[in-house]
DNA sequence: ACTTCGATCTCGTAC
DNA sequence: GTACGAGGTCGAAGT
């Protein structure tokens, strides 16, 4: 990893075009040869980047080209699509390279399968009167998350998410256009499940005669495993 | 800006939790208080990171909680939500600070809004008979692109996309749908614009009844400002 | 290789 | 502030 803090300007040119003035920043070149440009704020979004795979190459500045002569060089990065990122180097306060060697690489648990799980053990936590059928019912166009059943005995599709937006009620509108024309089923209601609901989505189900339901993962956490929770 | 090379352990409990096992990593505080950590390959996004605003405590290892006894110093970052990223430093490498100062920022072309704009000013580049009702026309799930009134006197709804693909196709078939039910409106037609249309898209929206446009985003930039044109 | 979908998304912008 | 849509998204999982 090479890390460098210089004065610079930068241009993109590819899907958009974009261009950064004169300034001072950090350029990331990592190992496998894709660049970032990052200024001293804002989240971990370069300002300009290049991913791999990719090829630069280098040249010294060429005073004919740069009147204001405050380069020093001029590097020219190229994708396989054409997309092209040309950095001029100013002034280099600082320039180091690193060998860090492979990562064992990220961890993670606890996204919106664990959710599902935690409602298939207990579907009454959305709807007092459901019990569930089956987890992840195949259909042609997809897995339904949850089949259940209501109390008074017709089917209910449940689709759940960690956040609750237009594109998942049109994916149960779809399970649901399906499942009411397997006539074995009978009345097959829908519930939209999720941790928060976006206003739109709601207006969208609500049309279609789709419940929403809210629910609280850490609630639903600490149901499930009382000695896990820290209050 | 501080950067940090550092043998390090990352652990991450928020929305999920993640662990990062010991590794050298490059280590980015930012003048905002934002942290990234990454490794030498993968694109731009961090193995593991905590926007601004959060607050980081620094404490010096204690040999009573870690056994192995690598351990140099502890960080913990919190923000609002309660989010935490704990990070172990075991041997630091190089640590290094900067003063970036305030960056000038990006400068962009050629979005969606302005691929929008320049069809609101002539809608005759979608199709000759058009003439624009209205931009951004608003219903309750959201807005039109462009609301506009073919030749003979029916309303067109169309929808602008850079690149299009079968969500806009969507999208645009829910206002239709919409707008369908406004009697005042009467008869109303659906033309999807993009600079490029995926065949799916194309498919699927032909299959609705809903026209399709590729339109030249250097043309009509070039038709707007002929004095911008390279060639 | 290509597609689909979630994300600790990030980022702009309108309300 | 909150909500919503778009992204040069990134990255993983499945086909």
């Amino acid at each position: 990893m090479r890390l460098i803090i210089a004065r610079c300007q930068v241009d993109y040119a590819g899907k958009l075009t974009a261009h950064l003035p004169w300034a001072t920043r950090l350029i990331m070149v990592k190992a496998d040869g894709s660049i970032q440009i990052h200024a001293d704020d804002g989240a971990y979004k370069p300002l300009n980047w290049m991913s791999a795979p990719c090829l630069m190459t280098r040249q010294e500045a060429d005073p004919a080209l740069d009147p204001s002569g405050q380069l020093t060089e001029l590097w020219s990065v190229r994708n396989r699509s054409g997309d092209t990122l040309q950095i001029g180097l100013a002034e280099i306060l600082s320039d180091s390279a690193y060998e860090l060697g492979r990562d064992p690489g990220l961890r993670k648990d606890g996204v919106e399968k664990h959710l599902q799980r935690l409602l298939a053990e207990d579907p009454s936590a959305i709807r007092s009167d459901l019990s569930l059928v089956q987890r992840e019912y195949q259909t042609p166009i997809g897995p339904v998350d949850l089949l259940c059943r209501a109390g008074d005995g017709s089917y209910v599709a449940v689709e759940v998410k960690r956040r609750g937006e237009i594109d998942g009620v049109e994916q149960l509108t779809r399970y649901l256009e399906l499942l009411r024309r397997d006539s074995l089923l009978g009345r097959v209601e829908g519930v939209f499940v999720a941790q928060q609901i976006k206003p739109q989505a709601e207006v969208v189900a609500l049309d279609r005669g789709i419940a929403c339901v809210r629910v609280d993962y850490d609630a639903l956490r600490g149901a499930d495993h009382p000695e896990e929770r820290l209050f």
